[in-house]
DNA sequence: TTGACATATTCCGTAATGGGAATATATTCA
DNA sequence: TGAATATATTCCCATTACGGAATATGTCAA
C-alpha cells in the first residue's frame, strides 16, 4: 500500500515540490488563473492542471470560473493542520540551548541504566 | 518520474502517516528503542525498521547502539524548515476576519479585471 | 456555426512506495 | 561455540504517483 491517497491528505499533497510551488505562487499574488501559473512556473499545462485537481481534491485551494478561466485562490486555513502538527516541536529548537545540555545529562543517565540492572557502561554517542 | 525520493526529502518524509506515529512517539518518550516502537505503535518490527530507515536517510531521527538494542531520538531540528515554510501562512488564519472581509473586497475588484494575460472583457459570474 | 482560446481529463509508461515474509546481521548470554 | 534476542535487509508484489501526449470540454468572438 504506497503512500497514504493524495485525497483529502495534506501532508502528502504539499509533499511535492511542484504543489509547493503553487502553493506559494498563489500565496504571494492574490489569485490566479491556470495560464499565469503556467507561465509563472514554466511547466505544461496539463501538468498544472493536475497539481491544481489535487490541491483541489484536498481543498487547499478553490476555483471560481470567470469567464473561460479558472482563477485558483489559496485556502490557506487548510494548511494549519499541518503547521500545528509542527508547532509542538517548535520548543525544542527554541530553546535550542537548553536542549543540548538535556540531552548530554540524559545520555549519561541512559548509560548507567540501560539494561535492567547491568551495571556496565557502553560507548556513548 | 514519480514523487520527489523520500531521501533527504522531509516533506516527503513525514507525509507517511506510520512515519509521523513514530515521530510523535519519539517527541514524548525521549528516546526509545525499535522494540519499544513496535510494541506501543502495534506494528510489524520490519516496517518499523524501515520507517526509522526513511526517517535516519532523511535526518529527522537518529540512532545509538546500546547494546543489542537501536535506540531511536528525535532531532526535532529537521522539521524546522517545514515549519518554517507553513509559517509564512500563519498570518492569513491569524487574522481570519480580516481576510474574509479582504477576500470579499478582491472578488469585487477581480471582476473587473482578470488577473492573466487577456484583460478585454469580464466574466459573468 | 465555426474557430480560437483556456483548462480539464484520459491513456499510457515508468518508477518508486510500502507491506509481508523470510532471512541476514549483530550482540549478549550460557 | 551455540542458542536467544534485537534489528536491519532483501525479495516480491500490488498499488499508486507523475509526467507526456493527445484529446475532450467549455467559453468567447466573429
Amino acid at each position: 500500500m504506497p503512500r497514504t491517497p493524495i485525497t483529502s491528505d495534506v501532508f502528502t499533497a504539499i509533499a511535492e515540490p511542484r504543489r509547493r510551488q503553487i502553493i506559494e505562487l498563489l500565496s504571494r499574488k492574490r489569485s490566479l488563473a491556470v495560464g499565469a501559473i503556467v507561465l509563472t512556473l514554466g511547466l505544461p499545462q496539463p501538468v498544472v492542471s493536475k497539481h491544481l485537481g489535487v490541491l483541489r481534491e484536498v481543498g487547499i485551494v478553490s476555483v471560481s470560473k470567470q469567464g473561460q478561466h479558472r482563477v485558483y485562490e489559496l485556502n490557506h486555513d487548510r494548511l494549519r493542520p499541518v503547521y500545528d502538527w509542527l508547532k509542538a516541536f517548535e520548543q525544542h529548537w527554541t530553546h535550542q540551548l537548553d536542549r543540548i545540555r538535556e540531552r548530554a545529562e540524559r545520555r549519561a543517565v541512559a548509560a548507567s541504566k540501560i539494561s535492567s540492572s547491568s551495571t556496565r557502561k557502553k560507548g556513548s554517542t
